[in-house]
This record gives structure tokens, sequence and C-alpha cells, in this order.
DNA sequence: ATTATTATTATCAAATTGATAATAACTCTA
DNA sequence: TAGAGTTATTATCAATTTGATAATAATAAT
């Protein structure tokens, strides 16, 4: 078998058989949207740009991909890289959202970017102050039902408005918002989340009616303003059958 | 304003701002979950390899993603010239899956590609054949449910079983399933598009007075083996309350 | 004409929901 | 320390929805 010499013309006819003239290298990068619940109000982590374009608008977290990552990878580095959060003290959840490929999305070259949600858990309502990452730019939490995303970085506030509507949606089904909150939480921490996220109130009885055979009681309960509240953990992925969301 | 000479220093303070040492140009291909039902069975199009690596092999539809187009463009036009598809002459739907960038997922060079579902719409069972494409491969649809998914070329086994799941999933609250039919349908022939997606029966008194509400009348009936049935259009993107999934 | 097939509507007990209240266990404040 | 206020959790119940099954009707097949 000719395994030495077979590696050029298998990438030539590669290149033939998908019309080089169509093809072209481009950047990929992440961005980043990345939610935290703090008192109670969802909040977005974002960096104020230092650099044209959009110099002085707030832009979403992001980076380059590495030659040796996937875009997972990526986006975990470049969070701890561009908000200066030390992911091994801190609970984080990072999915795929979607990719942005116009071509002129970026006016400077060809970038693509794999956007990607990423929830941060608050432990009672605090959230790790960001710090400027390797970059000079500021990082700072904002919360998102009052800001303007039009006015965001190249196309941020579209991919911003996919990760509400993502965050939002996968919360009917499944239990992601614990995501948000420590490992162990009460009921009312997460119906905080959901008002957070959902932008309305539900009623206590019917919420942990409903929620409670996704979770597991670990016995412990702890101290508020009123009556003590047990801690549970997620005990399913799932919420069968799914929360619905008021809708307006 | 030194709009003339500020793109240079400007991309140079992009690439720096973004540690250029991490930067590698990567080509952006898109990979086709396309999907249709033929006689009550979920087909996928596959292409045969006809070039090394995983010669022979089946392999989802995809190409290279042009210097002026974006993901979803590149979709549409690949879709046409791998598969023969007319797309002037052929309800489709395409939604983009999510984008895999494994460094080692093509062997030969650093290939990104954005996966896309797309569903195509049969006539009265029939969908139209598949022609070899502008490369020589051989495109065919396959049943998916007796699929080998593991022995199909790269990680389109991995492709394909995320495409599944997005399709079987966004049934169960959108009417994404109607776009694997002609825009009037009856509603037995919605339910055997459920059927051969969730492989499972579904009571018919039950299934057409859920999904009634979601649907708009015609007022024409059509024709067939027992008494006349009603055609229906799309009323709502939504299913609500969702339909529940039989899991087993 | 009779039988088989299918679409659609109907029926009904069981389960679920939304609304509301009851109860209990704590903190806060005077 | 005795209320008053707050919150978690459970309970209640009428209204709605569900799953299962049947009834009805309109057609094709024999």
């Amino acid at each position: 078998m000719n395994t030495m010499n077979n590696q050029m013309p298998d990438e030539a006819s590669f290149l033939a058989s998908y019309n080089p003239s169509n093809f072209l290298p481009v950047a990929l990068t992440v961005d980043l949207v990345v939610f935290a619940v703090r008192h109670k109000v969802l909040h977005i982590a974002l960096v104020k740009r230092g650099a044209h374009p959009f110099l002085g608008s707030w832009a979403l977290p992001g980076g380059f991909v590495g030659p040796t990552e996937n875009a997972l990878a990526a986006a975990h580095r470049e969070l701890e890289e561009e908000t200066g959060l030390n992911l091994g003290s801190h609970r984080v959840f990072v999915e795929q959202l979607a990719t942005f490929s116009d071509p002129g999305r970026d006016p400077r070259m060809r970038v693509v970017s794999v956007a990607h949600v990423v929830l941060l858990a608050a432990e009672g309502g605090i959230v790790p102050p960001l710090c400027a990452g390797s970059d000079a730019a500021h990082a700072q939490w904002v919360p998102v039902h009052t800001l303007d995303t039009p006015a965001l970085a190249f196309d941020h506030g579209e991919i911003l408005r996919q990760g509400m509507e993502r965050l939002a949606g996968k919360m009917e089904y499944t239990t992601i918002g614990a995501r948000l909150l420590p490992a162990q939480f009460t009921i009312s921490a997460l119906r905080d989340v959901y008002s957070a996220v959902w932008q309305v109130e539900l009623p206590a009885g019917n919420f942990t009616r409903k929620i409670r055979p996704s979770l597991t009681s670990t016995g412990v309960k702890v101290q508020g303003v009123g009556a003590p509240a047990s801690l549970f953990t997620v005990g399913s992925d799932w919420i069968s059958p799914p929360l619905a969301r008021p809708r307006r």
C-alpha cells in the first residue's frame, strides 16, 4: 500500500472534487453569551471594545479558535481569558448556540463565529466580578432586559437575541435553569431564575408541584426570611410534561 | 477622518488583540442531513464516496462555503449540486443544526463544517430521485432507521444522530413535520410523518384533536381508501401544548 | 348489497391544571 | 416576648385536558 505518497494527490483530489475556485480560508472564532442571575436579575457579560471597528461599543466576549482545539474548548479558554473567571472554582455550563457566517459580518476579513451559550452559577445571588481580559477590553455584567441590543457590535445583538431565546425555550422542558444556581438550591431560588429569564411571576405552589418530580431532595433545610426551605439537586435533565411559559 | 490608511493597522491590531499565534485559517464546509418520507419510511440522502479517505463509504452531501455566501446559502447551493434536485420545483426547508470543529475530523486538513437539516417534501409518498452531483459521487435515498450510522464517513454518523434528534424533538412542539409534505395535506399524512420519525403508532382520533388547532382547513376533500379526508395547511408553526413523544 | 377501510366526532373516566387557601415554621419588630 | 409579617409546602377543588375506546359516516373493494 502506498501510504507515504498518497497524501498529496489525495488532498489535491479533495480540493478538486469540491471546486477549489469557491474555496477561501476563513478565520474561525467563538462568541460567548454568558448568562448569570444577579439578585434575581438576568445579566450578561459584555466587553467594551477598545479598537475599531465599533470602538467603545459593547460586544460579546470571544476570540479565535486555536489550531489544536475545537470550538467548545475555545469557548472555555476564551471565557477564562476574556472575563478573568477561574473555571476551576465556578460552576459553568457551555453549549453551542449557532454559527454566524455572513460574509460582511466583520468589515475587516472573513470571520465565521461559533456562538455559545454559557451559564454561570451565582452563589446566593452573587456573581463573580469580571476582570479585564488578556486584551485591554473592559468586561462587565449588564442586565439584559434593559439592554439596547441593536447597539451591540457586529451582529452580536442578533446572537444575544438567539441566546436568550435558547435559554428561555430550553427552560420549558429541561432543568438547564439550575445551571445558574449552586449544585444545591431551593425551589424558590429556581423559581427566581424562571422569573428572571421569562419575566413573569410563577405561582409558588403550582411551580413546586410541577418541578418537584425533576428534583432530588437532599433533606437539608436552609433558613431564609420565612419558613425553612429544603435544598434540592437536579434529579433529571428533563421536565415532563414541560412547563408552559406564559406568553403575552 | 483617516478612512484610507487605517485598514491595515486596524487589522493588525485586530489580530494582535486576539493572540495571532493561536490563529490558523480553516476550510469551511456545510454538511446536509436531508430527510424525506418515502412511502411512510423516513429516508436520508447519502452519497457514496469516490475518493480517499473513506473511499466507498456513505457520507452526507456537502461542500465548501464560497467567499460571498453564508452557510445557509451554501447549503441550498450544495443541495442542488450534490443531489441534482431542482430547488425551484420542490418544497425544501433548511435550518442550521450545529457546527463540527474537532481538529481531527478530516484527516487531510482543518475542515470545520456547519451541518444543516433539510426537509424535502414528498408528493404522495413519492420523493424525487437523486442524481450524481457535480463530482462523480453516487447519491441515493437510504432508510435511516435501518442504517448503520457508525459506518458513515468522517463524523457523519454523529451529525446524522443529532439531525434525527433535532427533527424528532422539534416535531413535539412545532409543525415542522409538515415540511415533509406538500403545502396541502391530510391529517393522516401528517400522522404518517410522525410515525415514520418517532417510530410509534399514534391513535388517530386523539392526534386529530391535538394537531387540529395548529392547522387551517382548506375545505377541499380528497378520496383515499376509506372516508374522504380534508386537506389542511399549516396554520401555526407552534403546537401548544406540545405533543408528547412516547418514549420507551 | 355487503364488507372493509378510513376520517372524523363523541364519550367518559382518570389525570392534570390553575386558582386559591390552609398550615407550618421561621424572622422581624415593637 | 408577643404579635405581625414572610415564606415553604401541602391541600383543595372546579375546570380542563388526556388516553382509551367507541360511534358515525363516507367511501372503495368484492
